[in-house]
DNA sequence: TCTGGGGTCCTAGGACCC
DNA sequence: TCTGGGGTCCTAGGACCC
Protein backbone atom coordinates (compact mmCIF):
# COMPACT_ATOMS: atom_id res chain seq x y z
CA UNK A 1 0.00 0.00 0.00
CA UNK A 2 1.25 3.74 -0.68
CA UNK A 3 0.02 6.13 1.06
CA UNK A 4 0.43 9.38 -0.37
CA UNK A 5 -0.76 13.02 0.85
CA UNK A 6 -2.36 15.34 -1.22
CA UNK A 7 -0.72 18.67 -1.57
CA UNK A 8 1.01 17.99 1.61
CA UNK A 9 2.42 21.20 2.71
CA UNK A 10 -0.62 23.17 1.18
CA UNK A 11 -2.96 21.43 3.07
CA UNK A 12 -1.20 21.64 6.37
CA UNK A 13 -1.30 25.40 5.85
CA UNK A 14 -5.07 25.68 4.48
CA UNK A 15 -5.95 23.33 7.92
CA UNK A 16 -3.43 26.04 10.31
CA UNK A 17 -5.53 29.08 8.78
CA UNK A 18 -9.01 28.16 7.94
CA UNK A 19 -8.60 31.86 5.85
CA UNK A 20 -6.27 29.62 3.56
CA UNK A 21 -9.24 27.32 3.14
CA UNK A 22 -10.53 26.23 -0.76
CA UNK A 23 -8.32 29.55 -2.15
CA UNK A 24 -4.91 28.89 -4.41
CA UNK A 25 -2.45 28.99 -2.02
CA UNK A 26 1.53 28.07 -2.97
CA UNK A 27 3.78 27.24 -0.44
CA UNK A 28 7.17 28.98 -1.30
CA UNK A 29 10.87 28.61 0.47
CA UNK A 30 11.97 31.59 2.69
CA UNK A 31 14.81 33.28 0.30
CA UNK A 32 14.25 35.54 -2.62
CA UNK A 33 14.59 33.64 -5.27
CA UNK A 34 12.27 30.87 -4.76
CA UNK A 35 10.39 28.51 -6.11
CA UNK A 36 6.97 26.71 -5.57
CA UNK A 37 7.50 23.96 -3.41
CA UNK A 38 3.54 22.36 -3.42
CA UNK A 39 0.15 24.13 -4.74
CA UNK A 40 -3.07 23.43 -3.41
CA UNK A 41 -5.49 21.60 -5.99
CA UNK A 42 -7.05 25.44 -6.24
CA UNK A 43 -3.83 26.98 -7.30
CA UNK A 44 -3.14 23.95 -9.52
CA UNK A 45 -6.02 24.45 -11.82
CA UNK A 46 -4.33 27.94 -12.78
CA UNK A 47 -1.39 26.02 -13.96
CA UNK A 48 0.65 27.08 -10.82
CA UNK A 49 3.07 24.25 -10.35
CA UNK A 50 6.06 22.59 -8.44
CA UNK A 51 8.86 24.02 -9.36
CA UNK A 52 7.41 27.40 -11.10
CA UNK A 53 9.38 30.53 -9.73
CA UNK A 54 7.38 32.93 -8.12
CA UNK A 55 7.02 35.32 -11.15
CA UNK A 56 5.38 32.68 -13.09
CA UNK A 57 3.10 31.24 -10.50
CA UNK A 58 1.64 34.95 -10.26
CA UNK A 59 1.44 34.86 -13.76
CA UNK A 60 -0.22 31.85 -13.82
CA UNK A 61 -2.46 32.87 -10.81
CA UNK A 62 -2.37 36.24 -10.03
CA UNK A 63 -4.62 36.25 -7.29
CA UNK A 64 -2.42 33.45 -5.69
CA UNK A 65 -1.68 33.33 -2.39
CA UNK A 66 2.02 32.55 -1.27
CA UNK A 67 2.82 30.95 2.35
CA UNK A 68 6.41 30.61 3.33
CA UNK A 69 6.86 27.33 4.60
CA UNK A 70 7.33 25.47 8.08
CA UNK A 71 9.07 22.31 7.80
CA UNK A 72 8.67 21.73 11.55
CA UNK A 73 5.24 21.52 11.41
CA UNK A 74 5.01 19.41 8.32
CA UNK A 75 7.99 16.84 9.84
CA UNK A 76 5.65 16.74 13.03
CA UNK A 77 2.71 15.71 10.95
CA UNK A 78 4.68 13.17 9.18
CA UNK A 79 5.51 11.36 12.82
CA UNK A 80 2.22 11.03 13.55
CA UNK A 81 0.63 10.03 10.25
CA UNK A 82 3.24 7.13 10.43
CA UNK A 83 2.06 6.04 14.28
CA UNK A 84 -1.33 6.19 12.41
CA UNK A 85 -0.28 3.67 9.84
CA UNK A 86 2.07 1.68 12.30
CA UNK A 87 -1.52 0.45 13.71
CA UNK A 88 -2.14 -1.45 10.91
CA UNK A 89 1.09 -3.05 10.08
CA UNK A 90 5.08 -3.02 11.48
CA UNK A 91 6.05 -3.04 8.14
CA UNK A 92 6.22 0.85 7.27
CA UNK A 93 8.62 2.65 4.68
CA UNK A 94 8.00 6.25 5.56
CA UNK A 95 9.51 7.25 2.21
CA UNK A 96 9.45 10.43 2.29
CA UNK A 97 7.76 13.29 4.33
CA UNK A 98 4.51 12.85 2.39
CA UNK A 99 4.46 9.30 1.18
CA UNK A 100 4.93 6.17 2.73
CA UNK A 101 5.08 2.36 1.83
CA UNK A 102 3.19 -0.19 3.82
CA UNK A 103 3.63 -4.08 3.54
CA UNK A 104 -0.06 -5.22 4.56
CA UNK A 105 0.57 -8.52 3.51
CA UNK A 106 0.54 -10.69 6.51
CA UNK A 107 -1.87 -8.11 8.57
CA UNK A 108 -4.84 -7.09 5.96
CA UNK A 109 -6.93 -9.97 6.94
CA UNK A 110 -7.12 -8.49 11.18
CA UNK A 111 -8.68 -5.59 9.66
CA UNK A 112 -11.16 -7.09 6.78
CA UNK A 113 -8.36 -6.56 3.96
CA UNK A 114 -6.54 -4.11 1.67
CA UNK A 115 -9.68 -1.58 1.03
CA UNK A 116 -11.01 -1.80 4.29
CA UNK A 117 -7.43 -0.36 5.81
CA UNK A 118 -7.16 2.50 3.23
CA UNK A 119 -10.39 3.48 3.60
CA UNK A 120 -9.38 3.83 7.30
CA UNK A 121 -6.31 5.33 6.97
CA UNK A 122 -7.67 7.88 4.60
CA UNK A 123 -10.46 8.48 7.46
CA UNK A 124 -8.47 8.93 10.11
CA UNK A 125 -6.19 11.39 8.67
CA UNK A 126 -8.77 12.87 7.61
CA UNK A 127 -11.02 13.70 11.15
CA UNK A 128 -7.55 14.38 12.61
CA UNK A 129 -5.75 16.37 10.33
CA UNK A 130 -8.30 17.59 8.09
CA UNK A 131 -6.36 16.79 5.25
CA UNK A 132 -6.61 14.47 2.55
CA UNK A 133 -4.14 11.91 0.85
CA UNK A 134 -4.49 8.83 -1.85
CA UNK A 135 -3.85 5.19 -1.33
CA UNK A 136 -2.80 2.81 -3.66
CA UNK A 137 -2.80 -1.17 -2.79
CA UNK A 138 -1.27 -3.28 -5.55
CA UNK A 139 0.80 -6.32 -5.40
CA UNK A 140 3.95 -4.28 -5.09
CA UNK A 141 5.39 -1.18 -5.24
CA UNK A 142 5.68 -0.42 -8.09
CA UNK A 143 2.13 -0.56 -8.93
CA UNK A 144 1.00 0.54 -5.54
CA UNK A 145 2.46 4.17 -6.31
CA UNK A 146 1.18 4.05 -9.68
CA UNK A 147 -2.27 3.15 -8.57
CA UNK A 148 -1.75 6.23 -6.11
CA UNK A 149 -0.86 8.56 -8.56
CA UNK A 150 -3.21 7.86 -10.68
CA UNK A 151 -5.88 8.69 -8.43
CA UNK A 152 -5.38 11.67 -6.80
CA UNK A 153 -6.29 13.94 -5.36
CA UNK A 154 -8.15 12.23 -2.38
CA UNK A 155 -8.47 8.89 -4.30
CA UNK A 156 -8.33 5.42 -3.45
CA UNK A 157 -7.38 2.63 -5.73
CA UNK A 158 -6.74 -1.13 -5.97
CA UNK A 159 -4.80 -2.62 -8.65
CA UNK A 160 -4.93 -6.50 -8.46
CA UNK A 161 -2.80 -8.84 -10.41
CA UNK A 162 -5.02 -9.31 -13.24
CA UNK A 163 -5.61 -5.84 -13.94
CA UNK A 164 -1.83 -4.80 -14.23
CA UNK A 165 -1.53 -5.76 -17.71
CA UNK A 166 -4.64 -3.87 -18.61
CA UNK A 167 -3.08 -0.86 -17.02
CA UNK A 168 -0.14 -0.97 -18.32
CA UNK A 169 -0.41 -1.68 -21.58
CA UNK A 170 -1.20 2.04 -22.99
CA UNK A 171 0.03 4.04 -19.99
CA UNK A 172 3.19 5.75 -20.75
CA UNK A 173 6.53 4.87 -19.81
CA UNK A 174 7.28 8.28 -18.03
CA UNK A 175 4.10 7.97 -15.61
CA UNK A 176 6.32 4.84 -13.57
CA UNK A 177 8.03 5.34 -10.87
CA UNK A 178 11.91 5.72 -11.93
CA UNK A 179 11.27 6.20 -15.31
CA UNK A 180 12.16 9.92 -15.88
CA UNK A 181 12.76 12.46 -19.05
CA UNK A 182 15.74 11.24 -20.03
CA UNK A 183 15.15 7.69 -19.79
CA UNK A 184 11.28 7.78 -21.73
CA UNK A 185 12.82 10.25 -24.28
CA UNK A 186 15.71 7.42 -24.94
CA UNK A 187 12.53 4.57 -24.66
CA UNK A 188 10.88 6.66 -27.41
CA UNK A 189 13.67 6.83 -29.99
CA UNK A 190 13.98 3.16 -29.73
CA UNK A 191 10.06 3.73 -30.40
CA UNK A 192 8.75 2.57 -27.18
CA UNK A 193 6.36 5.13 -25.56
CA UNK A 194 3.83 2.67 -23.47
CA UNK A 195 4.64 0.51 -20.61
CA UNK A 196 2.86 -2.53 -22.77
CA UNK A 197 5.50 -1.94 -25.43
CA UNK A 198 8.40 -1.97 -23.00
CA UNK A 199 7.26 -4.92 -21.41
CA UNK A 200 7.54 -6.74 -25.00
CA UNK A 201 10.84 -5.37 -25.82
CA UNK A 202 13.63 -7.17 -26.85
CA UNK A 203 15.59 -7.46 -23.06
CA UNK A 204 19.07 -7.85 -25.20
CA UNK A 205 17.88 -4.40 -26.89
CA UNK A 206 16.92 -2.93 -23.46
CA UNK A 207 20.04 -4.41 -21.97
CA UNK A 208 22.33 -2.98 -25.11
CA UNK A 209 21.47 0.69 -24.31
CA UNK A 210 20.70 0.88 -20.77
CA UNK A 211 23.23 -1.67 -19.34
CA UNK A 212 22.00 -3.20 -15.62
CA UNK A 213 18.59 -1.06 -15.60
CA UNK A 214 17.69 -2.99 -19.06
CA UNK A 215 16.84 -5.83 -17.10
CA UNK A 216 14.67 -4.04 -14.54
CA UNK A 217 13.02 -1.58 -17.30
CA UNK A 218 11.65 -4.62 -19.26
CA UNK A 219 10.20 -5.87 -15.65
CA UNK A 220 8.59 -2.68 -14.75
CA UNK A 221 6.76 -2.10 -18.24
CA UNK A 222 5.61 -5.63 -17.17
CA UNK A 223 4.59 -4.52 -13.55
CA UNK A 224 7.02 -6.87 -11.93
CA UNK A 225 8.90 -5.30 -9.35
CA UNK A 226 10.71 -7.42 -6.64
CA UNK A 227 11.67 -3.73 -3.89
CA UNK A 228 10.52 -4.82 -0.61
CA UNK A 229 9.00 -1.99 1.79
CA UNK A 230 12.06 -0.82 3.81
CA UNK A 231 10.74 -0.47 7.29
CA UNK A 232 14.29 -0.63 8.74
CA UNK A 233 15.76 2.91 8.99
CA UNK A 234 18.86 3.12 6.51
CA UNK A 235 21.39 4.97 7.99
CA UNK A 236 22.30 8.32 5.47
CA UNK A 237 24.91 8.61 3.20
CA UNK A 238 25.65 12.30 3.20
CA UNK A 239 24.65 15.11 4.82
CA UNK A 240 24.35 18.31 3.00
CA UNK A 241 23.36 21.92 2.79
CA UNK A 242 23.03 24.13 -0.19
CA UNK A 243 21.74 27.87 -0.95
CA UNK A 244 20.80 29.91 -3.59
CA UNK A 245 22.38 33.13 -2.96
CA UNK A 246 20.36 36.44 -2.70
CA UNK A 247 22.45 37.91 -5.38
CA UNK A 248 24.90 36.33 -7.02
CA UNK A 249 28.85 37.23 -5.85
CA UNK A 250 31.71 36.77 -7.43
CA UNK A 251 33.99 38.01 -4.35
CA UNK A 252 35.96 34.97 -3.00
CA UNK A 253 35.93 35.96 0.46
CA UNK A 254 31.77 36.31 0.51
CA UNK A 255 31.96 33.14 -1.39
CA UNK A 256 33.77 31.40 1.66
CA UNK A 257 31.69 32.82 4.24
CA UNK A 258 28.70 31.01 2.79
CA UNK A 259 31.21 28.09 2.89
CA UNK A 260 31.22 28.65 6.06
CA UNK A 261 27.56 28.84 7.03
CA UNK A 262 26.44 25.84 5.09
CA UNK A 263 30.08 23.70 6.59
CA UNK A 264 28.17 24.65 10.65
CA UNK A 265 25.08 23.53 9.22
CA UNK A 266 26.33 20.68 7.99
CA UNK A 267 28.55 20.06 10.60
CA UNK A 268 26.23 20.91 13.59
CA UNK A 269 23.85 18.32 11.88
CA UNK A 270 26.04 15.41 11.64
CA UNK A 271 27.35 16.32 15.46
CA UNK A 272 23.61 15.75 16.55
CA UNK A 273 22.95 12.54 15.04
CA UNK A 274 26.80 11.58 15.86
CA UNK A 275 28.01 11.06 11.87
CA UNK A 276 31.59 11.69 10.86
CA UNK A 277 31.86 11.53 6.99
CA UNK A 278 35.39 11.33 4.97
CA UNK A 279 34.81 13.35 1.91
CA UNK A 280 33.34 16.91 1.57
CA UNK A 281 32.17 18.16 -1.12
CA UNK A 282 31.48 21.98 -2.31
CA UNK A 283 29.15 22.77 -5.38
CA UNK A 284 28.81 25.51 -7.16
CA UNK A 285 26.53 27.24 -9.58
CA UNK A 286 26.79 29.72 -12.28
CA UNK A 287 24.41 32.21 -13.09
CA UNK A 288 23.48 30.14 -16.09
CA UNK A 289 23.01 27.54 -13.68
CA UNK A 290 25.88 25.23 -15.20
CA UNK A 291 26.10 23.15 -11.57
CA UNK A 292 29.52 21.11 -10.76
CA UNK A 293 30.75 19.88 -7.79
CA UNK A 294 34.57 18.80 -6.47
CA UNK A 295 34.99 16.64 -3.69
CA UNK A 296 37.96 16.00 -1.84
CA UNK A 297 38.73 12.79 0.45
CA UNK A 298 39.57 13.46 4.46
CA UNK A 299 42.96 11.40 6.25
CA UNK A 300 39.86 10.63 8.69
CA UNK A 301 36.49 10.58 9.64
CA UNK A 302 35.26 14.34 11.20
CA UNK A 303 32.64 16.63 12.12
CA UNK A 304 33.83 19.36 12.86
CA UNK A 305 32.94 22.69 11.19
CA UNK A 306 36.80 24.15 10.90
CA UNK A 307 37.46 20.98 8.85
CA UNK A 308 34.59 20.55 6.46
CA UNK A 309 34.91 24.35 6.41
CA UNK A 310 39.06 24.16 5.62
CA UNK A 311 38.23 21.19 2.48
CA UNK A 312 35.40 23.13 1.05
CA UNK A 313 37.60 26.48 1.03
CA UNK A 314 40.42 24.96 -0.14
CA UNK A 315 38.32 23.32 -3.18
CA UNK A 316 37.45 26.49 -3.50
CA UNK A 317 40.65 28.16 -3.81
CA UNK A 318 41.73 25.50 -6.54
CA UNK A 319 38.96 26.47 -8.98
CA UNK A 320 39.27 28.82 -11.81
CA UNK A 321 35.82 31.03 -11.31
CA UNK A 322 34.29 32.19 -14.60
CA UNK A 323 31.32 33.85 -13.69
CA UNK A 324 29.94 35.06 -10.22
CA UNK A 325 28.17 32.23 -8.32
CA UNK A 326 24.31 31.74 -7.63
CA UNK A 327 24.81 28.66 -5.48
CA UNK A 328 26.65 26.88 -3.05
CA UNK A 329 26.32 23.80 -1.59
CA UNK A 330 28.64 21.67 0.75
CA UNK A 331 28.35 18.23 1.68
CA UNK A 332 29.63 15.30 3.62
CA UNK A 333 29.52 12.06 2.69
CA UNK A 334 31.23 9.07 3.15
CA UNK A 335 29.35 8.71 6.37
CA UNK A 336 29.18 6.42 9.69
CA UNK A 337 28.36 6.62 13.03
CA UNK A 338 31.05 7.40 15.88
CA UNK A 339 31.45 5.09 17.96
CA UNK A 340 30.39 5.46 20.96
CA UNK A 341 32.66 8.20 22.56
CA UNK A 342 35.63 6.50 24.19
CA UNK A 343 37.25 9.42 26.18
CA UNK A 344 40.56 10.59 24.47
CA UNK A 345 43.35 10.15 26.50
CA UNK A 346 44.31 13.63 25.93
CA UNK A 347 43.07 16.54 28.20
CA UNK A 348 43.37 18.94 25.18
CA UNK A 349 41.32 16.32 23.03
CA UNK A 350 38.35 16.21 25.47
CA UNK A 351 38.23 19.40 26.65
CA UNK A 352 37.59 20.49 22.97
CA UNK A 353 35.11 17.89 22.52
CA UNK A 354 33.14 19.49 25.39
CA UNK A 355 33.51 23.18 24.36
CA UNK A 356 32.35 22.25 20.84
CA UNK A 357 29.11 19.72 22.56
CA UNK A 358 28.30 23.15 24.56
CA UNK A 359 28.91 25.45 21.24
CA UNK A 360 26.20 22.87 19.55
CA UNK A 361 24.02 23.13 22.53
CA UNK A 362 23.63 27.09 22.75
CA UNK A 363 22.91 27.01 18.43
CA UNK A 364 20.79 24.68 18.84
CA UNK A 365 18.95 26.77 21.48
CA UNK A 366 19.38 30.39 19.97
CA UNK A 367 20.33 29.98 16.38
CA UNK A 368 22.94 29.23 13.97
CA UNK A 369 26.27 31.14 15.39
CA UNK A 370 24.54 32.71 18.06
CA UNK A 371 27.94 31.48 19.30
CA UNK A 372 30.93 30.77 17.58
CA UNK A 373 34.49 31.88 16.82
CA UNK A 374 36.07 34.92 16.73
CA UNK A 375 37.86 34.44 13.71
CA UNK A 376 34.14 33.38 12.12
CA UNK A 377 33.06 36.51 13.55
CA UNK A 378 35.38 38.51 11.66
CA UNK A 379 34.85 37.22 8.61
CA UNK A 380 31.27 37.09 8.12
CA UNK A 381 31.25 41.03 9.45
CA UNK A 382 32.86 41.46 5.82
CA UNK A 383 29.68 40.25 4.22
CA UNK A 384 26.55 41.28 6.49
CA UNK A 385 24.43 38.96 7.51
CA UNK A 386 23.45 35.81 5.86
CA UNK A 387 20.08 34.63 6.39
CA UNK A 388 19.46 30.47 7.23
CA UNK A 389 17.87 28.48 4.66
CA UNK A 390 14.63 27.10 4.51
CA UNK A 391 15.14 23.16 3.95
CA UNK A 392 12.57 21.24 3.09
CA UNK A 393 14.71 18.30 3.70
CA UNK A 394 13.56 14.88 3.82
CA UNK A 395 12.33 13.37 7.54
CA UNK A 396 15.58 11.49 8.41
CA UNK A 397 17.36 13.86 10.12
CA UNK A 398 15.00 15.64 12.47
CA UNK A 399 15.02 15.77 16.06
C1' DT B 1 10.80 40.67 -10.49
C1' DC B 2 13.73 33.47 -14.09
C1' DT B 3 14.52 28.70 -12.58
C1' DG B 4 14.85 25.51 -4.21
C1' DG B 5 16.81 22.02 -1.38
C1' DG B 6 17.94 17.24 0.26
C1' DG B 7 18.98 12.96 -1.05
C1' DT B 8 20.40 7.90 -3.56
C1' DC B 9 22.38 5.20 -7.10
C1' DC B 10 25.12 4.33 -11.22
C1' DT B 11 28.90 4.96 -14.67
C1' DA B 12 33.34 6.08 -16.36
C1' DG B 13 38.09 7.22 -16.29
C1' DG B 14 42.52 7.64 -14.03
C1' DA B 15 46.06 6.65 -10.40
C1' DC B 16 48.06 3.21 -8.09
C1' DC B 17 49.26 -1.49 -6.50
C1' DC B 18 50.60 -6.46 -7.04
C1' DT C 1 60.04 -6.29 -33.52
C1' DC C 2 54.83 -2.77 -28.41
C1' DT C 3 53.09 -2.85 -23.96
C1' DG C 4 48.53 -8.58 -19.13
C1' DG C 5 45.18 -9.12 -15.74
C1' DG C 6 43.09 -8.26 -11.38
C1' DG C 7 42.02 -5.22 -7.98
C1' DT C 8 41.02 -0.73 -4.97
C1' DC C 9 40.40 4.04 -4.36
C1' DC C 10 39.32 8.50 -5.98
C1' DT C 11 36.85 12.13 -8.66
C1' DA C 12 33.27 13.91 -11.73
C1' DG C 13 28.93 13.84 -13.73
C1' DG C 14 24.27 12.53 -14.51
C1' DA C 15 19.53 10.37 -13.77
C1' DC C 16 16.08 10.05 -10.67
C1' DC C 17 13.16 10.80 -6.55
C1' DC C 18 10.25 13.90 -3.23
Amino acid sequence: MCVDMDAFFASVEQQANPHLRGKPIAVTGSSARTVITTASYEARKFGVKTGMNIYEAKKACPHLILVTGDNEKYTHTCKELTKIYNRFTPDVEVYSIDEAFLDITTTHHLFGGPEAIGISIKKIIKDRFGINCTVGIAPNILIAKLASDISKPDGLRWIRIENVEGILENLLVKELWGIGSKISERLAALGIKTCGELGRASASLLRNRFGIIGETLKLMGMGICSRPVISDEEEPKSIGHSMTLPKNIGDRDEIKAYILKLSEMVGRRARRYRYSGRKVSLTLRYPDFETFTKQTTLSQYANDTHIIYKSAADILGRIRLRDKIRLIGVCLSDIKTDKPSQPSLFEIERRRKELLNIMDAVNDRYGDFKLTWASYIMQEKDTGVISPAWRPAGIRLFA
